[in-house]
This record gives structure tokens, C-alpha cells and sequence, in this order.
DNA sequence: TTTAGCACTCAAAGAAGTAGAGTGCTAACA
DNA sequence: TGTTAGCACTCTACTTCTTTGAGTGCTAAA
């Protein structure tokens, strides 16, 4: 769909005043506030084309025009201007990961709450898919009363841990010995990398614990699963509830039941389709629920290999252009941040 | 401050009614539904000194009367009937404790979840003190680069980790050796029954480590913090915004953002005062901010020792004694869960 | 001591009117 | 042919006024 160049002036006017007004814009308000040279009356006229083309709509007859979710489209891809963040942005954002994070839990909660706090939106952050790691250490902890745990750790910094029941019968140092092969076979491998052939070398030199490997190797095939590990960080609602579309009660209700369902979370940042920061506005959320909303997200990675993503979630009438800069600069600075925590050279954390 | 048994009758029948209806309650209300042989007229007198005393109060000269906080107090403590959990109510909760939770953290995000279905109010669960167990296994896992992940497991199922730095010169022998010789001083020990000597002990048989052990110890110094690694399950808040006293969206921005402070709400948890079922009215809770709030909260324990609480936050107008039987059935099943759990005897999880 | 009766109060809901922002159309103009 | 001034028209949002009815307190009688 062409527009001439004086359409598009006026459409990107009437989204950038709607964004930063959230009410209607009429002819007169754009002929006085940007100096396109034109007259309201012409204007007018480009609005009701603009209209027809499916750009913008009317509430009602006697209000201004709003953008349609087809507008925003057309904005973000053609019409936006790059947002430049303010030197006190930047800070926040730089102090925010230099300073030490105790670990990586907290470090992606407060990733949340400054993407949050920046965009107004609610923040979405995904912690690290424990499957791009490969096994550094795995140790079984006799717990006494029948328990173990089997602690995992990755080389990515990442760790799993569960409970196992283990028969009275087993001693310390079968677990220990236990330990010491699994050590042994699996250290080094990514979950992919582990061959049944190399499971079956394990069931045989130790046929005696037949038992506990099945249980081992139960939660091993768990820890493969991907999104089975994932916990997934929610951020800032009540920052989104400063934007005037939720001033309504039920939406915020009918959001709010959404977003505490962690497996809706997972599903809406895996709505990834390009690489870089991606926006999903309206409909285009492939989820009934919340389409009267968009998103934008993108994938954090370390040593090139993404690793996780995290967005945030907010009105369709959000700044794209300032959200969009956020979201890439936090990524980057996560992805950072992650890569030297994980990749070493870093400070402790 | 005494009441005659028709005052308490006719507070009793205002309190039931105002958490019913949340409208203030007149006295043609009271005597229609509740049979208690006498007039509207007598019950506006009886009405007219329960509002002197204090335990009623009137929002404007001609609507119905309202419990005041210290009405609410008078109910909790004398007139309130002893709520009795449905068998469906039973069964859910039972349910939620008899499948298999994959571990702690989902087990008590589960239960404030039920908790607040239960209640309409949002729930807070804190997860179990790490201080309350003894160290199990201690291990020092060598990460490459130059990193190294501590992890304590203690014996009550609880784990802590921590990516450390250390210089380039240790190697993986290294560590284990370390690992070893602190598994072999401290295993067995609480956080509180670590003595300076043993301290010193470690340090003298690991002189050459001296450096990696003053960041060990600094990592078990900070697990020591009590509170420090508490996590707080918050959930459940939608549930409260049906209540009609949330249909102000500024009360709710308030709350949200004060309710996604961690540390805010390890401060509420912490104003138990008394073994059992805790009930803090209005005013009542240490905190200015919630002061239009009630909270129901209690302390799970295992082997006889508490080692967390969780509880909910509602509006002061809530149904106390059913609230007050869910946190308490639910405490008291939830302890148990851990008890299997951390004690043994129990089911894998 | 209780209660019927009554005048009074006041928030909430409805009705009516007003203001004003915005539109589309027409006709004149460059 | 594109642009613009002018104008009648539309429709929401706001204000003001009125009505309704639930509820009270007081008084006097039972």
C-alpha cells in the first residue's frame, strides 16, 4: 500500500500526538501543532483517504482519528523515528549491570523492573534455557530418611535440583560413586550430546543402582525438555496501570488472571520470528486474550547462542519507538552482562 | 468493653451482613433477615450506641452503618461462628498435597494460588528458612574461565548457589580437595553451630586456598542473613480485584506497586505475633501504606520448628472465618506436605 | 422498654440542557 | 485541479436540576 509523502506526514502526526495524548486528534490539532503547511480543511481530506486505506478510524462521527492497528503497523515499519535514549536512561541502564548481581535470579528480575520502569509496560524476562549449557557437575547429596538430591550444575552458570527417594539400602558412598561416574561419562556433554550408548556404558558399570539411574536419568530427560526449567520473571504492572486504557477494572482482571499463568507467559515470548527486536501489535499476538495489546521482545544470547528472551507487554497505544529502543539496549546489555558472568573474566556476582 | 448479648447479636448480624453485601447495613435490613424478635426502631437504638462505643460507624447521616475496625476486632475475637470448609473446599486442597510436586518452589507457588482462590484475597508465601537447616554437602564446582559455582545443600531439601571468581591458578583438584575438606568440617552443622575454632581449623588445613575460602565463607556468612535468600511467592491478585473495594484503580496501583516489593512484603509475613492463625485488621499491620487492608497470616512448620509463613492480604471487609479456616487448613497441610518431604518416609518429588 | 409514626437527610440515578470539538460538504479561489 | 474558507450538522462529555428511596433520629403512645 503506497502513501504519498504527505500522507504520510499526516499519519505519522496523528500517531505520534495520539501516543503522547492518548485522545483523539482532529484536523485542527495537527494543522496547529505540526507545521505541515497545509490547511485543516486539506488535512480533512487526507484523513478521510487515510481512513478509507484502513490507516485510522473513528470512535465517532464527531471525533478525531485514532490509528488502527494496521496504522501502527505501517508506522513502526516505515514512518517511526529511531528513539535516542537520554544520557539518564543510558546511566540507569549501564549502573544497572555493572553493579554485582548476587545472582542470576536477581539479575533478570531487576533487567524487569528497568524495562518496566522505562516503557511503562509490564516487563516479561525469561531466565536462560538451562538446555544451551552442558554439564559441568553432577553430584548426589544423601539427604538421610530415604532422600538424595541430585544437584545439576551447567557450565552456563545455571543449576536444577530435585529430590529423589532413594532405597534405605543405598549408603553415602554408593551415591558418591555414583556421582563420581556420572561425573565422569556425562561432564562436558550438552543434553543433545548425550548418546544412548553412553547411557548404556553408565547402566553397566553400575548395574548394581539400576534403580536410582532410572530415577536419575528421569530428571536428566527432564532437565531436556526445553521450557520445563523455565521460570519466567513478571514484572511492573502497576506501571502499566498508570496508561489510561486501564483505567477499566476488567480489563486490568482479565490481564492480570492471564499473566499469572506462567505457561501464557512462555507461549507470548515465544512469538519470536526474526532476529532483533520484534513487535507484535494487536492482533497479531497470537493469543485471543490479549489482543487489545501489543508487545515487543527480543532474544538475549550468550557467545552468539540465544539463550533466552524477555519483552515487555503493554497498551497498543504504547511509544514504540522509545519501547523498542529500551528493549534493544537492555538486550544488549543483558546479553553482556550474561556473557561475562557466564563466559568468565567477569566479576563475581 | 462489654456488650449485652442483643448488642453483640445485632454487631454479629451488621458484620455478617456488610461482608455479604459490602453495603452499608440499615436497621429494616437487619430485622427482616435476621429474626431476632424485635423492631427496626429498637435496633436503631441499639445501633445508635454500638456507633457511640465505636464498633459501627455511618458514612453519611442517611445510609446504613458500617463495622469500623474496631468492630471487625470485636468479631474476630468474640462473635465470629467457626467456618466450616466445605467438602469440595477439602478435597481441592487435599488434592493439591497428595500429587507430586515437582519441588518446593512450585509446592508453595501452588499453594498461594489455592490460597487465594479460596479466599479472593491475594496470597504471600514465604518460602521455608534456609537457616533452619544444617549444611549437607558442600561443593565447589569449576566452571572454566575462572568461575566457580558454590553450592550448599542443606538437609532440609533447601540450596543455595553462587558463582564465585577465582584465580586462574586453582584447578579442578583443587577445588574438590576444598570441597572435601569443608564437607568433612561442616556437614552436619547449622548455620548457628559453626564456631570460630572450626573456622580456623579449615583455614589452617587449607592455608594455600586462603583466598577462595574468604569468598566461601562470605557466601555462607550472607546465607546465614536470616531472610536473605527468602524467596516470596505473591499471587493470586487478580482474585482480589473482584472485590468491589478495588474498583478504584488508584487504591490498586498503590497496592501493586507496593505488593511487588519483596522486601515490603517479608515485612508483613513477619508481624506474627502469636502461635496459630494471625489477624491483622486495618490499622493493625505495621505498615502505613495498607492501612485499608486486613491480613490472615500463619507460620508452617517442620518438626515442630517454623520455618516460613504465608498468609493473604485483602480488604478489611473480608470473610474472616472463612479466611481464617483456609490459612489455617491449608498451614497445617502444607507443613505436613514438608514434613514428608523433608523428613522422609515421603513420596519422590 | 419497646415500637409506630413522621419529618428530615443525603447519595445515587435519571433527565434535560449546554458547550465544544470535530466532521463533511459546498463553493470560491489560485 | 488542488486547496481552503465557511457553514450546517453530529455527537460526546459535562453541568445542572430533579426525583427517588433508603435510612435515620426524635417523639409519643403502648
Amino acid at each position: 500500500m503506497e502513501l504519498n509523502s504527505r500522507k504520510q506526514e499526516i499519519l505519522l502526526a496523528i500517531i505520534t500526538e495520539y501516543i503522547d495524548t492518548a485522545e483523539p486528534v482532529g484536523s485542527r490539532t495537527i494543522a496547529r501543532k505540526y507545521k505541515l503547511g497545509i490547511s485543516p480543511a486539506t488535512i480533512r481530506n487526507e484523513m478521510a483517504d487515510l481512513e478509507e486505506m484502513g490507516f485510522i478510524e473513528q470512535p465517532h462521527t464527531s471525533a478525531g482519528r485514532i490509528p488502527s492497528e494496521r496504522g501502527y503497523r505501517y508506522y513502526v515499519d516505515y514512518l517511526m523515528h529511531k528513539y535516542q535514549l537520554s544520557p539518564d536512561e543510558e546511566d540507569l541502564i549501564r549502573q544497572e549491570y555493572t553493579s554485582k548481581a548476587r545472582d542470576i535470579g536477581l539479575l533478570l528480575q531487576r533487567t524487569g523492573q528497568l524495562l518496566s520502569q522505562l516503557t511503562h509496560c509490564a516487563s516479561v524476562v525469561q531466565s536462560p534455557k538451562m538446555e544451551a549449557g552442558s554439564y559441568k557437575h553432577i553430584q548426589l547429596v544423601e539427604l538421610g530418611m530415604g532422600r538424595a538430591m541430585l544437584v545439576l550444575v551447567m557450565d552456563n552458570g545455571t543449576i536444577q535440583h530435585r529430590l529423589i527417594e532413594i532405597p534405605s539400602s543405598i549408603t553415602g558412598g554408593d551415591l558418591a560413586t555414583i556421582s563420581s561416574v556420572l561425573n565422569a561419562k556425562l561432564s562436558g556433554h550438552t543434553i543433545e550430546t548425550i548418546k544412548f550408548t553412553l547411557i548404556k556404558e553408565i547402566y553397566l558399570e553400575l548395574t548394581r543402582h539400576r534403580h536410582i539411574l532410572d530415577l536419575v536419568l528421569e530428571v536428566l530427560r527432564y532437565s531436556l525438555t526445553p521450557g520445563a526449567e523455565d521460570k519466567i520473571y513478571l514484572g511492573g504492572l502497576f506501571n502499566m496501570l498508570s496508561q489510561p486504557e486501564f483505567h477499566n477494572i476488567e480489563k486490568v482482571k482479565t490481564l492480570l488472571s492471564l499473566l499469572e499463568q506462567e505457561s501464557l507467559l512462555a507461549s507470548l515470548l515465544a512469538q519470536i520470528s526474526k532476529p532483533g527486536v520484534n513487535v507484535r501489535i494487536g492482533g497479531e499476538i497470537s493469543c485471543r486474550a490479549i489482543q487489545d495489546c501489543s508487545m515487543v521482545i527480543a532474544t538475549y544470547e550468550v557467545g552468539g547462542q540465544p539463550i533466552g528472551s524477555l519483552g515487555v507487554l503493554g497498551p497498543i497505544r504504547m511509544d514504540y519507538a522509545k519501547v523498542i529502543s529500551v528493549v534493544d539496549y537492555m538486550t544488549r546489555h543483558l546479553s553482556s552482562a550474561l556473557e561475562r558472568l557466564f563466559r568468565g573474566g567477569g566479576n563475581q556476582i
